[in-house]
DNA sequence: GAGCACTGC
């Protein structure tokens, strides 16, 4: 069988080149031992497919024959006795759609609201489209149970179950911070500990006891997990008692390599034909990569192998999954393949948590993930890939397990698991902590002195506050209010930079220039780069083209769009290789942040074809983003003297102007700045002079 | 002349 796999890659000639790195090996795994099978519990994820009634069971049979059933009673005691109850469950085990109804019909709730906090919108809206087509309201979501996310407020005086993300409870408590509108406050899928969940682990912890203190209606808080960390959990809230739900899935035979193999991809590919040349081929394979580039090529190497006459196996059908994909390729992921054909899914971390696919019974683990990591010192985000942690080796295998009993590959041998860290690194500790301070100083709180579970690094406290100040913000690193141009600021839904642009639009006289471009800036790229069709797309684009740079460049793009009747916008897009979906996002966003400056009364004028003034305006929120011409084609930041480089993609790309702007710098395999617009020198020393005195003469210096 | 994981307000 291995003899015979190894043929196979002589045979194939087509592979690009980039593709295959050294003639593979094949891979070797451990035997699976006894030792090797474990039971592995996992979170809930929301499962559209699985809410359809297959077998015309009704709704509250389904409901009866969940596991956490027969533990309602046990249960509704428990949270009767305990203000904070942690509650771990299993996927399958139903917390998140059930608890909430159980608090709701036993009258629990003493006629508050019960909110429950999802990290995703998707999950949010369809949870809450379950549970009120189980609480059997006439009118369905919206009554009873509702939901409120972004853009969407699917709630009525009525609503006593109510599904937000926890993005958006943030923003609640920072109108109320004792969410006297909730009785029950629901921290689900906890585990996953993004930065909006660990604040409002503070928060609701804070304002429990400030309602308790002062004798108000008190607040009752479930965290809702995975079953990882408990310990951790508990002792943050107070030692509180943690409970187990059993949950329904199968069991998974893990694997590890024998040795390590540093070409991964090509492990992969291996593992892969070794698996289709044994698999009954209604066995879906599930593989995890790191990114778009590897996932498309490791896809074209496995179609290519596939259609090899020397390899056995039935037909394959490739899905290559990653989020920025269009929906419409995303789609196919869901479609179960053909008769006698094998689907394999090649995905990045969205199919850990956010998508969920069914018919998987194989997992192919890389062990590694691309992530993303900001550095205080530099003020540089950085995408690299790394390994991933052993919670999150857990979470991949489970994905094997969900219908049936599973397998996992892991390309990593016992002792690399053994060595890589136990539970991934919290996002706040490794994130621009800009829009969490000022967040936190909107409720009277100085970040370095917030209960955290995790606290984040000092430095990138510290930087927060340092970039706050420069933007007038707050007056010194240690205040614990913000000024009012601050407390304006904060009012935005975006990155306090982007909002001291909004408030000095004013100003320059070009609000609906800069409420275009920061839209445009907070959602994905509108612009698509089909690698086929990459000639085309840059012609069909050129008359956007500004000379000033990409955000000049996006606005003319914009105004065409916006100018279009809602019907043509769609064909137009096309012809012009723009995503019509982050087009109609960045138009959501635009009316959103429109609401918020009519409602601070800024006066919404236009500066017609004239860039100077945006181009001024966008200083003032990123004058600590600019970077000076060096020497050929290298760039240094004025702020912290990086070493930089202007990004392909940059429509600036190839000029060299002397003194750029820019939105954000990633390092990659060099230091790259995207998102450029070309400045004046001068203009620094008007808007900010005494930075501009201090870091440009400095930089002259050396 | 490179190529960016994933969320969210």
């Amino acid at each position: 069988m291995d003899s015979k796999f190894n043929l196979l890659y002589k045979n194939s000639n087509n592979i690009p080149k980039f593709q295959i790195k050294r003639k593979p090996s094949p891979v070797v795994f451990n035997n699976g031992g006894p030792t090797a099978r474990k039971k592995i519990a996992l979170n809930l994820n929301v499962q559209t497919n699985n809410f359809k009634n297959k077998n015309k069971v009704s709704i509250q049979e389904q409901r009866r024959k969940l596991p956490i059933f027969e533990k309602r009673n046990k249960l509704l005691e428990l949270i009767r006795r305990h203000n904070t109850l942690i509650i771990l469950g299993e996927t399958g085990s139903g917390k998140t759609t059930q608890i909430p109804q159980y608090i709701n019909s036993a009258r629990l709730q003493n006629n508050g609201k019960i909110g429950i906090t999802q990290p995703r919108r998707v999950a949010a809206i369809s949870v809450a489209m379950r549970v009120a087509q189980e609480v059997g309201d006439a009118v369905g979501v919206g009554e009873t149970v509702g939901y409120t996310v972004r853009f969407e407020d699917v709630t009525s005086p009525r609503t006593k179950i109510k599904y937000l993300t926890d993005g958006m409870l943030l923003r609640e408590a920072m109108v109320d911070n004792l969410l006297m509108e909730y009785t029950f406050i629901i921290l689900d899928e906890a585990h996953e500990r993004t930065i909006h969940t660990d604040v409002l682990f503070g928060i609701v912890k804070q304002a429990q006891k400030a309602r308790e203190e002062k004798k108000l209606r008190p607040l009752k808080i479930l965290i809702m997990s995975a079953t990882m960390d408990v310990d951790h959990f508990s002792d943050y809230f107070n030692n509180c008692r943690a409970v187990y739900l059993e949950g329904r899935t199968y069991p998974v035979n893990v694997y590890y390599t024998l040795t390590t193999h540093e070409d991964y991809q090509t492990a992969c590919v291996a593992t892969f034909f070794k698996i289709h040349q044994q698999a009954p081929w209604d066995h879906d394979v599930l593989i995890f990569l790191t990114g778009q580039e590897e996932i498309e090529a490791v896809a074209q190497q496995i179609r290519i192998l596939s259609r090899d006459p020397d390899v056995a196996g039935p037909s394959v059908k490739v899905c290559p999954l990653y989020a920025s994909q269009p929906t419409t390729q995303q789609i196919t992921v869901f479609q179960p393949a053909p008769e006698n054909t094998r689907k394999v899914i090649i995905a990045t971390n969205v199919a850990e948590t956010s998508i969920t696919i069914s018919g998987i019974r194989y997992v192919i683990d890389s062990g590694m993930v691309k992530a993303r990591t900001y550095h205080p010192a530099t003020g540089l985000d950085m995408l690299k890939v790394q390994r991933i942690s052993q919670e999150q080796s857990w979470q991949r295998t489970g994905r094997a397990g969900r219908e049936a009993e599973g397998y996992c590959y892991r390309i990593y041998t016992r002792s690399q698991y053994e060595h890589m860290q136990k539970s991934t690194i919290p996002e706040i500790q490794r994130a621009n902590l800009s829009i969490v301070v000022i967040q936190l100083l909107a409720l009277g709180i100085h970040a370095a002195s917030f209960d955290f579970m995790d606290k984040p690094p000092k430095d990138s406290i510290l930087a927060a506050f340092e970039q706050l100040k420069l933007l007038g913000a707050v007056e010194t690193v240690d205040s614990r209010t913000l000024t009012t141009l601050g407390k304006k600021m904060v009012q935005f839904p975006l990155d306090p930079r982007f909002s001291k642009i909004l408030l000095s639009a004013q100003e320059y006289g070009c609000l609906e220039e800069i409420l275009t471009i920061v839209s445009l800036l907070s959602g994905e790229s509108i612009f698509l780069n089909p690698s086929s069709k990459r000639e085309q797309a840059m012609t069909s684009r050129q008359k956007f083209l500004s000379p000033y740079g990409d955000h000049i460049t996006l606005l003319n793009a914009f105004r065409v769009y916006n100018n279009l009747g809602s019907n043509s916008q769609r064909s137009w897009c096309h012809e012009h290789y723009l995503n019509m979906r982050n087009m109609s996002y960045a138009a959501q966003v635009r009316t959103q942040l429109l609401e918020v400056c009519q409602r601070l009364k800024l006066p919404i004028v236009s500066c017609g074809n004239d860039t100077e003034p945006v181009r001024k305006c966008l200083l003032a929120g990123l004058f600590m983003n600019v970077a000076e011409l060096h020497k050929e084609k290298q760039y240094i930041t004025l702020d912290k003297r990086q070493v930089v480089n202007i990004h392909p993609s940059s429509v600036i790309h190839g000029q060299q102007p002397q003194f750029v702007l820019f939105t954000e710098v990633v390092q990659t395999s060099k230091c790259y700045l995207r998102g450029l617009t070309t400045i004046e020198s001068q203009w620094l020393y008007d808007i900010v002079p005494d930075y501009a005195r201090s870091h440009i003469r400095f930089n002259k210096d050396i």
